[in-house]
DNA sequence: GTGTTTGCAAAGTGTTTGCAATTTA
DNA sequence: TAAATTGCAAACACTTTGCAAACAC
């Protein structure tokens, strides 16, 4: 065998790459966080849902440390928050430029492309500030 | 005199009325709610900065009755809410078509005309959901 | 071994609510 | 007087923090 049982565990190993090149020591928390996370692609997580999601699939881990991990990768750009609630904070896998749908019925969002939205004539800011950022929030309701 | 002191206290009538046909009664703490929020034009408060600023100029209310107050205003048509912060909760005067520059440092709102700024490219929202509103919000930092 | 990370439980924020006392009409 | 409104204090939901035990390297 040569292999140990830990190895077995079929944790792609570039996650751990990705989170010792932010500076993140791969445990086993934040490994199996990061599983959930960037297993599909665009999703968007409350530090709740995530917590759920992850202790529903067997795995131990406190509510404190989904926060703590959440905020790390967020800081690690890895993800991104996303203000649409004033009631919980989203996570955006997704850190390229977008902008999104928010669903108000369900608290759910969905990605916009940032090739199809665009944003035109936003005036100056005022002086001695710059424009960190422009968020679009498209609120849609049920018909 | 012929009118009670109770007339003497330069309360704008208008406002009286205003609140009447929004179908809240102008009670003491609403009429003087309200003759702060819209002796200005375009102000954007939260419930604390409100609540101070009334306390501060020597009226007693209770910060229940300012959050009750704001809702209230906000149903009628006289106030909206704005999301820009996840901690927070700001309301706005001005209930017109327009949007926002959000000073992260200072937690301050800036309207920006709605005639200026224009957003392009929505997509056509996910099937059986209606656009109720798009916003846009645009964070700007100490250069 | 040494510094980092975890997890619990406690503390903190901003906000809402239950209900008796007060006020409006 | 009947119905609406206020204000306190308790309850809430979400998030952060202190610190001892567990873990990574």
């Amino acid at each position: 065998m040569g292999k140990t049982s830990r190895e077995t565990n079929a944790v792609p190993s570039f996650t751990a790459e990705k989170l010792r090149s932010a500076g993140l020591r791969p445990t086993r928390q934040r490994m199996e966080l990061a599983g959930h996370l960037f297993a599909g692609s665009d999703r968007h997580v409350t530090a709740e849902s995530l917590h759920d999601e992850v202790v529903n699939s067997g795995i131990k881990v406190s509510l404190a440390t989904v926060y703590n991990t959440l905020h790390q990768f967020t800081a690690a750009g890895l993800l991104r928050q996303v203000v649409v609630d004033a009631a919980r904070g989203y996570f955006d896998t997704n850190t390229g430029d977008h902008q999104h749908f928010f669903l108000e019925d369900e608290g759910t969002l969905i990605d916009i492309s940032g090739d199809a939205i665009q944003v035109a004539g936003v005036p100056s800011p005022p002086p001695g500030m710059t424009v960190d950022r422009v968020d679009v929030v498209v609120r849609v309701k049920r018909t």
